[in-house]
Order: structure tokens, then C-alpha cells, then sequence
RNA sequence: GUCCCCAUCGUCUAGCCCGGUCUAGGACACCUCCCUUUCACGGAGAAAACCAGGGUUCGAAUCCCUGUGGGGACGCCA
């Protein structure tokens, strides 16, 4: 079993990209075989630089490992640096500008075999000849026109594969069932083009038959060509592998996930403070079902149930809400030092106040659905300047002057406490307002408000336990101080 | 235009292959309630779907056909 994932580094991948990956690596691994990275650069007008690089940081963050790829030397020829060099491996190159020299064999043995030939018709000719064909509201495509010219090997020319007539196909697709063509709309298909680079068609079907491919994994989107495909399989005399055509992942818009409509790259993700545990999880579970009512697993699980014939045939949406949901379950379930340490990535600076940060992490934890959120909620445990939200508390029927002696009071109470544990500190605050005939609700929002200076906050002792009795009592007179002004 | 794919709550899905156990199950979101000092967590509950029409059958979400809707492909892009 060896699958891959040949991205084109045209661009930033978005997650449906990625989720191609986690499924040929989930199936790999389900029955112990290898996942292969191979990058699919052919187009070079379309290349971006920082897009190889980019894949391979993002598929380590996910924690994907590649058991074959470009290693060090490759990726220097194309410029590209990571500081996650895949290993690899004995099928290389596995980057296509590289390989160049196999496609072009390949080319001229299927030249001379007689399944493919040299076409000089120039991109004005077939636009034109495109133009008129829609003009008559015919399908569109290549007449055929060099098939029988023999256009000498030094005039400049692509190769284009005998598209056989009217062929009648079928293929087992391991997700989608078998599939039949009658009379599929394609016309003679460039094989390599004029620059010596191979299209897409001929150089999958060379690289997998090469790196020996068992499963083609891809998004559904290849099924109108995999007939192309098949076809050249036969013309070599290749056995086909097996393929397995994934739905698409649509935006919340139900049209297809790309940049316009806002979806999300796992980068913009990951700074949105998303756990890359979370994402895999909830991405694999679009398309994807083990069956059953569970839904939070960890990577070994879903490498242990994952199937292709429990991939879904429908495409499915992107909804942020329920990631959000399933983040939240991925940290709550993060141990205080783990939690710690990927809250740090976005905010250094809670080095600082760690062992309070450490302190109130379960009560953190419990309340954020993305990391981002962490630190508005930790504000005031720094000694930044915060405004109070003294109009949460300060309404017709509590003055500011009567909101003041109240603070006084508690302030005098705590001053004067034993200890500052939690208990101590609940006990005593209760007790305080039974003896004043107050309900806890018209002390705690002002304790709260005074000391922590927002309503939603961690819970209040434990927070101002976490802060300290002086910074409390100096954060008491403060906020006198701020109310009689 | 031609070819291909798809179709269960708003969303992700279970069930479909091997018809009855489906008055269609779970989860997210929404709403109500409980817990509660706030915000959350947690718990309980409500509301919410088999695209339509024909067959086949004693019986269809499940099998077949047609229609409709959505998506994709038809490039010297992938």
C-alpha cells in the first residue's frame, strides 16, 4: 500500500487540500504502508514560491510524517527551504521539474507506439478553431488536425495523446463505485508541451506507475479526466491503480471552498488559535464516518478505523461552528503545562505571569474555544491598564458613592483575613453580605468588576487568589479611587 | 452543448450494499430549563430531514426508472 499527495505549489493550499493529505496518509498507515510527497510543479507560470515549503510546515504542524519526498538537495534546486525536510527516498526526483527526462521518454515511446504524436498547431490556431466550435455549439476541442501530419522532432511542436474513438470505459473507484464513460467529451489531450514540461495527465500517470502508487487519492474533480488516465495506463502497458475520487469540502456558502468565499488555509486556522489535533479530527470527519456516535479521536484511532469504503460520496461543508466546539474539547483536554505551552505561541509575554497562568489554566481552559482567546481572557492578571466595566454594576439604584463605601468595606474585610486561600476568601465575602442583608450578586459583580475590571471572568476568588492579597487591596483602592472622581 | 458525479434535520452525519427492528439515531448551531457570583463547563429537554413522481414488493430512506436540483469536466492549468 503506498499512497501520496501531489499538491501543485500554485498557491496556498487551502484545508480541502489538506484533508486529500490526511486521507492517502490515514489509509497508508491503516494498513502499514507508505505515504509519499511528491510536488506536482509543472505549470510554471502558475508556481509561487513559499508554496513547497509552506506544505511541508503545514503537514508537520498536523503531524503527518512523509516517508517519502524531496529531500534537502531537491528542494535547494528549487529554492524552496523548510525546516522539515522530508527523507527521501529511492523513486525520486519527487518533484516533477526535475524528472523532466522520464516524461519526455515516455513521450517518445508513446510516439512510437503509435498512441501519441507530434502536433505543430499554434495556441492562435486552436483558439480560433475553439471559437468557431462554440459559435456552432459544439463540444469544444482539438480536431485531430496533426494526427496524420508527421511533424518533424525539431520543429516546435507538443505530443498529443490518439484519444481513441467513441471509447467505451469503466473503472472501479473505490469511493465512488464503478463509473462508466460512454463517449467521453475529450478530444486529443496534450501530453507535453512545447516547453518540454508534461501536463498534468501524462505525468501523474508516469510518476505513479513509477513511485509504484497502489491508491490515487484526489479530489472529485479528476473523474471527467480519469479516462485520459486509464487510456495511458493501457497504452503503456502499465497496470492501473487503484483510484479513490474524494468529495469536495464546500464552503459555508455551499460553494466550493476556495479563497474568494473565505476559506480558511490551515495557517489563517492556526492563527486563529485552532489545534492542529482538532482540525485533522474535524476535516477527516467530512467525507468521512467510522459509523457510530463517537467524534472526538485521536490520530491513531481514525488511522486504526479509517476505510475507503466509509468515505462519503457527497460533498460537505465547512462549518466553523462546530470546529470551534470540537477545539474546545481538544483543550480542555490539554494538560495545564501543554496548554501553557501553545498559549505561549501566541503570546510570549505570559512567561512573565506562568505560575499564575498555571493556576487558573483549568478554569481557562474550560472557557475558550480557540487559543486566541486566551489572553483578553488573562488581562488582568498583567499589570497593563485596563478600563473597569463599571457600567455593568453602577446602575439607577447603585451610586458610585454607595458602590465606593461598599468596595471600603470589603477592602478593610480583606485586609484584615487571615489567609488568602480560596476558601477563606468565599467564606468571608459571604459572610459579609449576609451581615449587610445583601445578596452575593450585589457584591461579587463590584468585587469583581474593582479587582478583575471585566464581568466575565474566571471565577472570582480563584482569580483574586491568583492575583494576591496586595495587588487586590491596591486594585480596591484604585477603583475607589476611580469612582469618586 | 457533450460527458461524469452527487442528493437524509440549517450543517456534519448514522441508517442504504444485505428492504421490515426507522413514529429515521447522534453531533454542531439555535431555543427552553437545571447547576451557578459573571462568563463558561456540565446536565436535561424542545424544534428540525429521507428532493419529486412513478414502479417492484405484503412492506422502500433503503432496490429500479424518470424528472428536478446542485456540482464538476471538456486548456500547451492542475
Amino acid at each position: 500500500m503506498r499512497t501520496r499527495f501531489a499538491p501543485s505549489p500554485t498557491g496556498f493550499q487551502h484545508i480541502g487540500g489538506f484533508r486529500t493529505a490526511f486521507f492517502a496518509w490515514a489509509l497508508a498507515k491503516h494498513f502499514g504502508g507508505e505515504f509519499i510527497l511528491r510536488i506536482e510543479d509543472t505549470d510554471q507560470e502558475r508556481k509561487v514560491e513559499g508554496a513547497v515549503s509552506f506544505i511541508l510546515d503545514e503537514l508537520a504542524w498536523f503531524g503527518i510524517e512523509i516517508d517519502e519526498g524531496p529531500g534537502k538537495e531537491e528542494l535547494e534546486k528549487l529554492g524552496e527551504r523548510s525546516a522539515h525536510l522530508p527523507k527521501g527516498g529511492r523513486h525520486g526526483p519527487y518533484i516533477q521539474s526535475l524528472r523532466l527526462p522520464k516524461y519526455k521518454a515516455a513521450a517518445q515511446k508513446l510516439i512510437e507506439t503509435g498512441f501519441a504524436y507530434r502536433c505543430d498547431c499554434t495556441p492562435e490556431m486552436l483558439e480560433k478553431e475553439r471559437a468557431e466550435q462554440m459559435a456552432r455549439r459544439e463540444v469544444p476541442g482539438y480536431s485531430g488536425y496533426c494526427r496524420t501530419r508527421e511533424v518533424p522532432e525539431d520543429k516546435p511542436h507538443v505530443v498529443r495523446f490518439k484519444m481513441p474513438h467513441k471509447p467505451k470505459l469503466s473503472m472501479q473507484d473505490a469511493v465512488k463505485g464503478l463509473v462508466s464513460w460512454d463517449n467521453p467529451p475529450l478530444r486529443d489531450p496534450v501530453l507535453l508541451k512545447s516547453d518540454g514540461f508534461p501536463t498534468y495527465h501524462l505525468a501523474v500517470v508516469v510518476d505513479d506507475h513509477e513511485m509504484e502508487i497502489t491508491h490515487v487519492m484526489r479530489g472529485d474533480e479528476w473523474l471527467p479526466s480519469t479516462p485520459i488516465h486509464l487510456l495511458l495506463y493501457q497504452a503503456f502497458g502499465w497496470e492501473a491503480p487503484v483510484f479513490a475520487h474524494l468529495p469536495v469540502i464546500l464552503g459555508e456558502d455551499g460553494k466550493k471552498l476556495s479563497k474568494r468565499h473565505g476559506a480558511p488555509t490551515s495557517r489563517e486556522l492556526r492563527e486563529k488559535g485552532f489545534l492542529p489535533e482538532a482540525i485533522f479530527n474535524f476535516v477527516m470527519l467530512i467525507g468521512w464516518s467510522p459509523g457510530g456516535e463517537q467524534e472526538v479521536f485521536t490520530k491513531d484511532e481514525i488511522v486504526r478505523l479509517f476505510s475507503l469504503d466509509r468515505v462519503n460520496n457527497a460533498s460537505g461543508v465547512f462549518l466553523q461552528s462546530k470546529l470551534e466546539w470540537m477545539n474546545g474539547k481538544y483543550i480542555r483536554d490539554l494538560t495545564s503545562e501543554e496548554f501553557y505551552k501553545r498559549v505561549r505561541e501566541f503570546s510570549p509575554e505570559i512567561d512573565s505571569i506562568k505560575s499564575k497562568f498555571l493556576e487558573l489554566s483549568p478554569h481557562l481552559q474550560e472557557r475558550a474555544k480557540t487559543l486566541l482567546e486566551i489572553p483578553s481572557m488573562i488581562e488582568f492578571l498583567t499589570d497593563k491598564k485596563i478600563s473597569r466595566e463599571w457600567d455593568k454594576v453602577i446602575k439607577k439604584d447603585v451610586t458610585k458613592e454607595s458602590a465606593a463605601s461598599l468596595l471600603n468595606e470589603l477592602k478593610v474585610l480583606i485586609s484584615e483575613l487571615s489567609g488568602f486561600e480560596i476558601e477563606i476568601l468565599d467564606k468571608s465575602v459571604r459572610e459579609f453580605a449576609e451581615k449587610k442583608g445583601l445578596k452575593v450578586g450585589a457584591v461579587f459583580p463590584l468585587l469583581r468588576i474593582a479587582t478583575l475590571y471585566t464581568s466575565a471572568t474566571p471565577p472570582l476568588f480563584e482569580s483574586l487568589h491568583v492575583l494576591g492579597k496586595d495587588q487586590v487591596l491596591r486594585r480596591i483602592d484604585e477603583a475607589v479611587r476611580e469612582l469618586l472622581l
